[in-house]
DNA sequence: CGTTGGGTTGATCGACCTCAATAAAAGTGG
DNA sequence: CCACTTTTATTGAGGTCGATCAACCCAACG
């Protein structure tokens, strides 16, 4: 697995590592990165005042990982939380017998370590080169102790997970596969938005195989709806994405 | 829809009210009714000292409804939160074109009102006759604005939420019908055993539509699957639920 | 006693899965 | 830069699990 870290206040060049998707939490200087993160509004650290967030920055490190690079595995007891900042990732449960489910997908501004448990609740590798800031759990956990305000923004985001995990439920539950399809293409546009504005082009870090494992179906059917909705000109497949053609017929398919 | 309420402090005989399952917050008294409150030690409310819990109780309101009373209603205003001290509670989301997809079964201990978001994210009503602790939006909110230690506890309660939803998403997503039924049964005794203690017997208030509604099956595909485990030992059905005869047999069946 | 809501059972159907082959893309090492 | 492997995506043919449609039972209840 290959990690670079860096301790935020050193200064080191970022040499020949697998490039970020975005340059975040600059590490060529002293003085507090958190200043410059692209993400910030959009994350826990949004809720903390600059002294705080002086404190904040001096209990992280920054991490890049490369694609495929495991953050933490299912099961593993907890060691630290993680705020992604460039990339993506991929978090999911496995059976024993080796099926899978994809419980989401992790991008710049998301927060992993909701959770409050001891062990992992799930496994999480980087689709993509990734960068994020970690946290070692204990800190974390003594520096919410005595932020209130930070434990409610944390409630608050976890209140909101919920609420979409409910709406996977749904969409596992009792959608058809096509509506399955529809509502991951607009729910990740809407995700996407937050990061880069609203776009047509919806980039796909994961794998169809992904895809399938996310929304209980197979690779095969995922792939045939995929191409039956280009087909029928509501998308347009790019290599790494899609481009959405016919917005509302999509949101029509995902929402009824 | 049937519902009485009596502030705490009131003095009311219950009358020919539809009988509670549990007899809790009894209502006779001016003292703190909390002390006697048979979940208590289940519930958010545990995390709070004496004086703390006199202030709660001032703010609560009991209520009980009988079955298939509505709790409340998805994308109404959140005006209240509950904590169920009696009954069981079905807890859904309805699409547009009437498919339903039921996201849980609220018992004794639990609380309704985690989500922190305005409006509710699902309906709720009672399957049996059930009795709430209610308190306004409001209040519980300015409350929790003075507890840390509550706000803890609750943050605690919603990961956990969080982690059986996704362990659902698994359920959907990637389990045959047989498994969904075994690990239905499995984890609904799991949640009695904090309530009523570890019996065979696992009480089901939900009919067999709610059960399908869950597992993302139809009524026929449940009742199927249970004369099934029947008719294979695993079970015996009962009256308003089943026992359960093989209970590692089951338990392979929704772990594997 | 008719009515109603829940539960069970059977026959048939179809949406999605499985298995298989091929194509396209992305690495990898010379 | 090009052969070669590996991974990912697509497409087709056929099978299956659970859905659908329909009948019936039973208990509760006015």
């Amino acid at each position: 697995m290959e990690v670079t870290l860096r301790k935020k206040a050193d200064s080191a060049a970022s040499m020949g590592l697998p490039q970020p998707v975005l340059a975040l939490c600059p590490n060529s200087k002293a003085t507090i990165n958190c200043d410059k993160c692209r993400v910030r509004a959009l994350s826990l650290c949004d809720a903390l005042g600059p002294s705080e967030l002086v404190e904040l920055d001096r209990m992280a490190t920054t991490i890049s990982v490369g694609a495929k690079a495991t953050l933490f595995e299912q099961d593993q007891p907890c060691e630290w939380v993680y705020n992604i900042t460039a990339g993506s990732v991929r978090l999911y449960k496995l059976l024993p017998d080796g099926r899978r489910q994809v419980v989401g997908f992790a991008l710049p501004g998301d927060f992993l370590g909701l959770s409050m448990s001891e062990k992992n609740a799930f496994s999480a590798d980087a689709l993509t080169p990734t960068n994020a800031c970690r946290f070692s759990r204990n800190d974390y956990s003594n520096f919410l102790d005595e932020k209130p305000h930070l434990l409610r923004r944390l409630h608050s985001m976890a209140s909101h997970e919920l609420s979409l995990a409910q709406d996977q439920m749904v969409i596992l539950g009792r959608r058809t596969a096509e509506e399955r399809v529809a509502a991951f293409l607009i729910g990740l546009r809407n995700r996407w938005t937050r990061v880069n504005g609203n776009h047509v082009h919806v980039p796909l870090p994961m794998t169809r195989q992904d895809i399938g494992d996310f929304l209980g179906l197979t690779v095969e059917t995922v792939s045939r709806l995929m191409t039956r909705l280009a087909r029928e000109k509501a998308i347009v497949i790019v290599p790494d994405g899609v481009r959405l053609l016919d917005v509302a017929r999509l949101e029509r398919l995902a929402e009824i």
